[in-house]
DNA sequence: AACCAGGTTATAA
DNA sequence: TTATAACCTGGT
């Protein structure tokens, strides 16, 4: 599935099937890959600057050694997974047709739980744009500074880093009536009373629940947390345009949470997850 | 001015 | 268990 075309200094070129950039950070998991001018994405993970780039099924990465490769970025984008049998075991009836072939170039990242716990809990009841906004201060504010070709960029401050942070610190960077969520999950997590880092190892219903034992997390970003930072891909976050796009193809009538989760459920089972991906991507530029 | 945006919480039926 | 109002903030 995954070929390496080229390694040169510093810099690797792989062929990937089923690996869009622009849909895979468009379809509303992350929120700190930002695009430049030359049709790069500069990203941090596990601490470091990458750079990438597309052109058809091409993948140039910059800033990686093939040991690195493996190590973190094959995981983190999801390359192992053959895309193709998702695409086909949930596709069994038009609409998921027409959504997986829309976002057939979408991978579910695996990133921090850390950083997806604390950027899901900022999402709640605001817009995209400020939601980047907040999580940029958070990170300027308290991450480390790290410097890649002349340019300065910072990465997201751990729970450790963050542990004597007030609320009115929090209020700065205009986090509003989130700031008291924010410091719970710090507390949280940093006293061990959410053993956050573990919770990949335990039966997806038992980790939900521990994730929401934390204020300002609730179903919708519980489920989020636990498909796009620890692989429990049965779950199925719930947000206005699912259930807009579900009571649209599915329903064709109003359709409550449970009953639309009951379906989710069924329909799909631990490949729920992929479908809320491609049908949230697709609600986004057709509702 | 009123309403909305990747929901959650607190209260009440 | 399910329904409703209030909520920081910034944009329209």
């Amino acid at each position: 599935m995954v070929k390496l075309i080229r390694e040169d200094e510093h810099c690797l070129t792989l062929q990937v099937e089923h690996f869009n950039l622009l849909q895979t950070f468009e379809c509303g998991q992350c929120f700190r890959w930002e695009q430049k001018e030359d049709n790069h994405f500069v990203g941090i993970v596990k601490g470091k600057v990458i750079s990438i780039c597309q052109e058809e099924q091409y993948i140039r990465i910059r800033n990686m050694s093939r040991d690195e490769l493996s190590e973190t970025f094959m995981d983190y984008f999801d390359l192992h997974r053959d895309y193709s049998k998702i695409i086909d075991s949930i596709s069994k009836e038009n609409t998921m047709k027409m959504a997986s072939e829309y976002g057939s170039g979408i991978r579910l990242l695996k990133q921090d739980e850390w950083e997806t716990l604390i950027s899901f809990i900022l999402s709640s009841n605001n817009n995209i744009p400020r939601i980047k906004k907040i999580i940029k201060s958070l990170c300027e504010r308290w991450g480390d500074k790290i410097t890649y070709e002349g340019q300065t960029y910072y990465s997201f401050p751990t729970a450790k880093q963050l542990q004597h942070i007030t609320s009115e610190d929090l209020k700065e960077i205009k986090c509003g009536y989130r700031a008291s969520y924010i410091l719970d999950a710090i507390q949280k997590v940093n006293d061990k009373s959410v053993d956050l880092y573990y919770l990949k190892e335990m039966d997806t219903g038992l980790a939900r629940k521990e994730l929401m034992k934390i204020k300002g997390v609730g179903p919708k970003v519980a489920d989020c947390i636990l498909l796009f930072s620890m692989g429990k891909y049965e779950s199925y976050p719930m947000d206005v345009w699912i259930k807009k796009v579900m009571e649209k193809y599915f329903f064709e009538r109003e359709a409550t949470p449970k009953e639309i989760q009951k379906f989710a459920s069924t329909t799909w089972g631990d490949m729920a997850g992929f479908a809320q991906q491609y049908l949230f991507y697709y609600a986004r530029d057709h509702m």
